[in-house]
DNA sequence: CTGAAAGCGCTTACAG
DNA sequence: CTGAAAGCGCTTACAG
């Protein structure tokens, strides 16, 4: 079918050695004669060649690929990180391979064992659920791996967070200080370490003003039916703490789903009566919370972070000459914009 | 590094062929005894063997591949354009490489080679701009190629788009129905075929119902900086024609531009006196524009109709025996979404 | 019932 | 300055 090395190699009576040296670019390295190697260039050009890739890769060991592995590519946090970092490991020569775990966890395993058949150089996950089975295997056998937006503390892995726990913290400080008290948290799957992290903002963050933490304020809906869940859990909060004057929602998909419920509801959240705050933004906000209190979440940071970690990981398992090799993670800041009331 | 056929051959004191069979389910069909296929996946278990897929694919000639290149990934229309596309190839046993071309036109063709050369067996593509001299020669190698959003009407090439034509016409025959006259198009990239087809089905709506087309009703926009450019492109339609009564958006993008325009000029245009109609939908409209009419892009079909499709190329180019292909395509009708007044 | 051998298309010591 | 040969890890005719 295609035009292989070979072929060129007989048709200017030449080895595939040279010519391979030559399109590699080690023509001059290995003292091919300059003649010699036009005459390869001209051939390679006429009959339109193109390496095989995957011949090479099976021979060097490198894909130059790495996947990634999200929640759900749709997603619009997770299609935006996606993209940069593609085009940060473009910049290094790497192609992507993607696949949506769908929050399930045997999806997750299986494309773990995918891509790692398919001999990506290295993965990029942001883990579902707390199950790891795959994931520990990877680390376990040095594969080069990176975990974001979720990670395992106990796990010797490569990660890339946001600062869940301070940019809480510092939304809801922002809240206290506008004047207001009585702050309901709506969160979600307690068992996500990043949810705990900012519920632990928001807790650091009255008791650093002492104020009591009220049960009562506190509104925790379950993942699936969320959108029916989250009304219920409104209403409650709603009845229990009729005073309540302020929302810490520790996510988008929540703050979104609760302007419904305010709108639904008749309460115009945006008399100037309410404090409001969320992790991370959506382009709802700009229009219907216009006073939302926001931690963007840094997407150009984590892409190009996770992309270096990980090449640096590449790199160095692909060294003979490497020692062991250590861990790197980061904790990214998210950029604050606070509303003057 | 990892454990190979040969590894388990040699402990097993077993060919490599038998080892083969076994693992690819073919021990039957060869006549392997119970006991040595036994054996065998004992100790790919043991071993935790795993296929290595690149060189199985280099000798097979297929990759179980597919390379999908978008504009951008992170646009919510390809992000989930990309998510259906994933699950719908993952079922027949496809993975997915994704690039964003950015809408250059030099890295979509980069893309192109770069796939081709990474042995994918087919791509799909939305392409960007008119140059196509990839994706021609692709075409010319008889290689699986799929086309969406966007085509070449004189290529030989499968494609999947929407029936633009006939979308817009009902969106502005709506807006005529409901007693608009003076209904303005805003549009964008006039080279691209498929706004042409949108401002054909505006024209013919209203020449339908012998309304003159007014050139002053007409707004075009260029592609970089749209967001200034729509901007004056209004202001220059409502000096022009002062009593210009509605809207018709060939794409959500410049709908939501155009809805913050209105909202900067202080003009109400949710008070019943506007008529409103859009390609494709953004989530913003329920609240900025409850009633725009829209034509709903059918995100599922296009996903599983390019698959489908594509995968037939694929199939019938592995068959020797399959004749010369003709290729296939098909116009998907938008969901529509009319407004009473 | 099982194996020896060739080949997919590259890269890279090794040799001259 | 250039080449013959081995090998990456599979699959698959061919042979017995």
């Amino acid at each position: 079918m295609g035009v292989s090395l070979k072929d060129i190699a007989e048709k200017l009576n030449l080895s595939k050695t040279t010519v391979s040296w030559v399109l590699s670019g080690q023509g001059n390295k290995k003292g091919i004669s300059a003649e010699t190697q036009n005459r390869v260039f001209a051939c390679a050009r006429e009959l339109s060649y193109e390496p095989n890739l995957l011949a090479r890769s099976l021979n060097t060991g490198i894909s130059k690929t790495i996947g990634l592995i999200l929640p759900s590519i749709s997603d619009s946090f997770y299609a935006h990180i996606a993209h940069q970092i593609e085009s940060e490991a473009e910049k290094e020569g790497y192609s992507l391979m993607i696949a949506s775990s769908n929050s399930e966890i045997e999806r997750e395993n299986a494309m773990i064992r995918l891509f790692r058949s398919k001999k990506v150089d290295g993965m990029i996950i942001a883990p579902t659920k707390i199950s790891k089975r795959e994931i520990s295997r990877l680390v376990d056998s040095h594969y080069p791996v990176l975990l974001f937006d979720r990670y395992f503390p106990e796990m010797r892995v490569n990660y890339v967070i946001i600062n869940n726990e301070e940019s809480s913290y510092k939304l809801v400080r922002h809240l206290i200080d506008k004047g207001f008290r009585k702050i309901a948290i709506i969160t979600t799957n307690p068992h996500l370490l990043t949810m705990d992290m900012r519920r632990e903002g928001y807790a650091n963050a009255l008791s650093d003003a002492h104020i009591r933490i009220n049960p009562d304020l506190y509104g925790e809906v379950t993942y699936v039916n969320y959108q029916d869940n989250i009304y219920s859990t409104l209403d409650r909060i709603f009845h229990a703490v009729p005073d309540v004057d302020a929302f810490f929602f520790t996510t988008h998909i929540l703050a979104i789903e609760a302007l419904r419920y305010f709108y639904d509801r008749g309460i115009d959240i945006n008399d100037g009566n309410w404090g409001l705050a969320s992790m991370h933004e959506d382009s709802l906000f700009r229009v219907l919370a216009p006073r939302m209190n926001i931690a963007h979440f840094p997407i150009e940071e984590i892409g190009s972070n996770a992309v270096r970690i990980l090449l640096n990981q590449i790199r160095q398992s692909n060294d003979p000459a490497a020692g062991e090799y250590v861990p790197e993670s980061k904790v990214l800041p998210c950029r604050m914009e606070f509303r003057d009331q």
